[in-house]
DNA sequence: TGAAGCATGTAACGTGTTACATGATTGG
DNA sequence: CCAATCATGTAACACGTTACATGCTTCA
């Protein structure tokens, strides 16, 4: 048996997170995603349902079938582990990822539900790994600059250039936030 | 039966890629994404070697297999169909991913196998379709902030600023390519 | 009456990760 | 001699997309 940090199933906290804010069905939570999160998560029918099948399996999710209109209609609803389950992985470190913004955007994005001081932390503490990532980076850089022609070192300079970006605005948001509060 | 554009097999055209420098087995091509990709591609063992099944089978690429120092060594090479198929990969549009910044990355990175020209093409056409993906979520922005909190207005700003990080970043290195053939 | 929207879902397929499994050589 | 590196691969599992399949209501 083996502990996966996270499962990197971003889709199943999307929808537990909509659940948070009151029931719905799954036909509503593709109507948030589309317009809330699709610029960075935007699943399909054929990944919401099996995940919401999923969600009860597990015991996160509670579902009422009822019929409105002459149609059958599945409200989910989210439980106490639920909650629990959401607030765990809310809590836990945002992972950097060199190529997927989608994850570190999804955890951020419904960070009201986490008390500011520790927001705030998960925030410095991102900052504080991609700088570790952009620092691996540059010192793997001579070594690939070596065998790099005009292109392959474009794409070097655009991933250091993009923890720089990453680096700059998240240090920028911060402040905004910590602004707010005083 | 239906088109499938590219099929996402990133790592399948990575495989290609390096081939075109010359024949070299699947831990050798694991050596080079990491010296080279490995920031933006990084594909583990269980996955490179099914790819490389998969690639014998498409009929993309040869294998012969030797014994070097009493260790079986599987010389994997490219052949003709194989080298069409990555150019055909290169020449295709450059896919606008909203979250996944690898994809473009991968190709850009074996872009010196294709025409000069070419190349700064697709990269133009890239910023063009960058900035349609910018103005889109621009024009779904009053919706999104309607409901929006200091979190998720943050991950809406991140992507905004994201694209115009791209844009102007892709500006710029289309600018030093060009100088560089004067 | 017919298209659009509401509402659900499955099946095939692709592709990735991790863990497991094996075994040789090389260098300290 | 033992660890690291070279070298291969499979199996279980997770997760996502697209296409297919169904059927009701609402509105022009």
């Amino acid at each position: 048996m083996h502990i996966k940090e996270w499962g990197n199933g971003v889709t199943e906290y999307i929808l537990l997170g909509f659940l948070m804010q009151g029931n719905m069905t799954g036909y509503d939570m593709k109507q948030h995603m589309s317009m809330s999160t699709s610029y960075f998560v935007d699943a399909s029918f054929g990944s919401i349902y099996p995940s919401l099948k999923r969600l009860v399996q597990k015991g996160f999710v509670e579902l009422k079938e009822t019929i409105e209109n002459g149609k059958l209609k599945k409200i989910y609803s989210i439980n106490e582990q639920g909650k629990e389950e959401f607030e765990k992985w809310l809590s836990a470190p945002i992972l950097v990822s060199k190529t997927d913004i989608s994850s570190a955007l999804a955890k951020i994005f419904f960070f009201r539900y986490l008390p500011f001081d520790k927001a705030i932390l998960l925030i410095e503490r991102y900052i504080r790994d991609i700088e570790q990532y952009k620092k691996s980076l540059s010192e793997l850089k001579p070594k690939i600059e070596k065998k790099a022609d005009e292109f392959s070192l474009g794409t070097l300079h655009f991933g250091l250039d993009y923890y720089d970006f990453s680096i700059r605005w998240y240090k920028s948001y911060l402040k905004n936030l910590k602004q707010k509060i005083q």
